[in-house]
RNA sequence: GUCUCCAUCGUCCAGUGGUUAGGACACAGCUCUUUCAAGGCUGCGACACGGGUUCAACUCCCGUUGGAGACGCCA
């Protein structure tokens, strides 16, 4: 078998769509497993709309991924004298012929038959004109695109995916394939630039069958073997349209932003539309590597499910070392204006360990663990009306006294001196846990007590504990809220 | 509108002629517990419809319906 090689081929629209993620994931699937090459190309034909930098957020997003290419990146627009190369040869085979009918010829033309409720395709106007006409028209300066012929019959393809797809050349229409600027379009480039590049596989969008029935008359006329072709079924939204700017977020490198980890955006991606064949829910790159193949792909597309993704990478975030948490966090501290490398890493690694169970993005750490970094400015209001009371906080007071006499300061020390107090006094855990914890965070919910007063250390604990007892306002007649 | 593609729980996937139609997310309840989250358990919940083929159809075929995509001198 002919080496594998396979590429991506996003135009430059200033970020990295979700869409075009999981196109390229799954190009990177089938050329890895197939010791073949992955290689990016940038669809820029269109000049005006492209830019460098809508390039680079591309790359940066592939890069993030890490669905590294082999070649590339390529760009159309270096390439343009290619096409218009191959158009004399084409041309030579009689299947394209020059179109001078004017843009506003066409849409007038075209508005006419839509009102008479015809189906429009191009008429062919200028298919059958004579040599004189085309001589004079060139030498009047008029522009022209080239068209390909579409002859009668029937094209069509056998998907990898969908099987035989075909349809009659009566539906084709004699496209352009070179605008009257020279310039290449689309359907055209793709085929040139795939020939050129050696593609054997294309895979992309269902969306682009329809094109593939265009490009198979470019290769006809090219007296080239078409690529194999594969269409994915596309991403849809809650809606079951297609995902786009409109549905929400689709810009890959805005997941990064959110704290999605990169691993369990490919795991999320790669299943919507393929499965390994079982029920496995939680795959590395390598798995689905090795585990990819085209007949577990699905034919339906399928709705981007937010919920299942936070679901994912939740999970991801469980299972990571406290230590990778910690290089990635630093910049999501940053944003809240806390520099993790200004504390003692062995500390951080800790507060990591405490909260990452309840984390659904790298973003929610900073809030979840705010109050080590903080002073607290507002304890929360109905746990001061339920902790605070008089009785509990004379439980504070004794707890505190107790717990600087502890030598090593740690959550089973702590927890131990705790237990000898509820026994003694014969009250309940909760009562001293919770009004505890509100002394030392502010809130009702957070990570486990011990652990929490370990990482602040016997310092700290215990001066948080005496910060309480200076107010004497956490009885019911207060409105609450110390600022 | 025309053409093309598609059709299993709300969602993502298993299923490839004979199953009590399975898992995951979400949702609900219970449990655990030091709160929240996580975890464990349970529940809710689907083969779009109509014809065939067959001893037997979720599975194969044909229609219907529904949904999506494409119909640019965009990609």
């Amino acid at each position: 078998m002919m080496a594998v090689r396979v590429r991506i081929a996003p135009s430059p629209t200033g970020y990295l769509h979700v869409g075009t993620a999981r196109t390229a994931l799954y190009n990177y699937l089938f050329a890895r497993k197939n010791n073949g090459k992955f290689i990016l190309r940038i669809e820029d034909t269109d000049v005006e709309r492209s830019s460098k930098e809508m390039t680079d957020i591309i790359i940066e997003g592939l890069k993030w991924l890490k669905l590294d290419y082999d070649e590339g990146p390529f760009f159309q627009s270096d390439y343009f004298s290619h096409y218009i190369d191959h158009i004399e040869r084409l041309q030579k085979t009689g299947g394209i012929y020059r179109c001078f009918c004017t843009p506003e010829e066409l849409e007038e033309r075209k508005r006419k038959a839509i009102s008479e409720k015809r189906a429009w395709k191009y008429d062919r106007k200028c298919l059958n004109l004579s040599q004189e006409e085309i001589e004079k028209n060139l030498k009047e300066n008029k522009p022209f695109v080239w068209r390909v012929f579409i002859p009668e019959g029937k094209t069509g393809f056998n998907d990898l995916i969908h099987g035989l797809i075909e349809k009659d050349n009566s539906e084709i229409e004699d496209f352009i394939i070179i605008r009257s600027d020279k310039t290449p379009v689309y359907n055209f480039a793709v085929v040139i630039d795939d020939y050129r590049m050696g593609i054997t596989h294309v895979i992309r969008g269902d969306d682009h069958i329809s094109n593939t029935f265009k490009q198979l008359h470019i290769y006809r006329l090219l007296g080239v073997k078409p690529p194999e072709f594969a269409h994915l079924p596309l991403i849809l939204d809650e809606k079951r349209a297609k995902l786009s700017k409109r549905s929400g977020t689709v810009s890959v490198l805005s997941f990064k932003d959110m704290g999605i980890l990169p691993e369990a955006f490919i795991n999320f991606i790669g299943l919507i539309g393929w499965s390994p064949g079982d029920n496995r829910e939680i795959l590395s790159l390598q798995e689905m590597i090795k585990l990819f193949s085209f007949d577990k792909v699905a034919k339906k597309g399928g709705v981007f499910d937010y919920k299942k993704l936070e679901w994912m990478n939740s999970k991801y975030i469980t299972n990571s070392t406290n230590e990778k948490l910690y290089e990635l966090l630093v910049p999501f501290y940053l944003k809240e204006n806390i520099d993790l490398k200004e504390y003692p890493k062995e500390k951080i690694l800790k507060i990591i360990e405490s909260v990452k169970e309840k984390a659904r993005y790298l973003k929610d750490f900073p809030f979840l663990t705010q109050f080590f970094f903080k002073d607290i400015e507002n304890y929360d209001k109905k746990g001061i009306e339920k902790y605070f009371t008089s009785e509990k906080i004379g439980y504070l007071k004794d707890l505190t006294k107790k717990i600087q006499n502890i030598k090593d300061f740690n959550s089973f020390e702590i927890e131990k001196v705790y237990k000898e107090y509820i026994d003694e006094k014969n009250i309940k855990g909760a009562d001293v846990i919770h009004p505890t914890r509100l002394a030392l965070s502010g809130r009702t919910e957070g990570p486990s007590l011990f652990l929490m007063m370990e990482i602040f250390g016997k310092e700290e604990s215990v001066r948080r504990l005496t910060r309480i007892f200076e107010f004497d306002i956490f009885t019911k007649q207060n409105d609450g809220g110390i600022v």
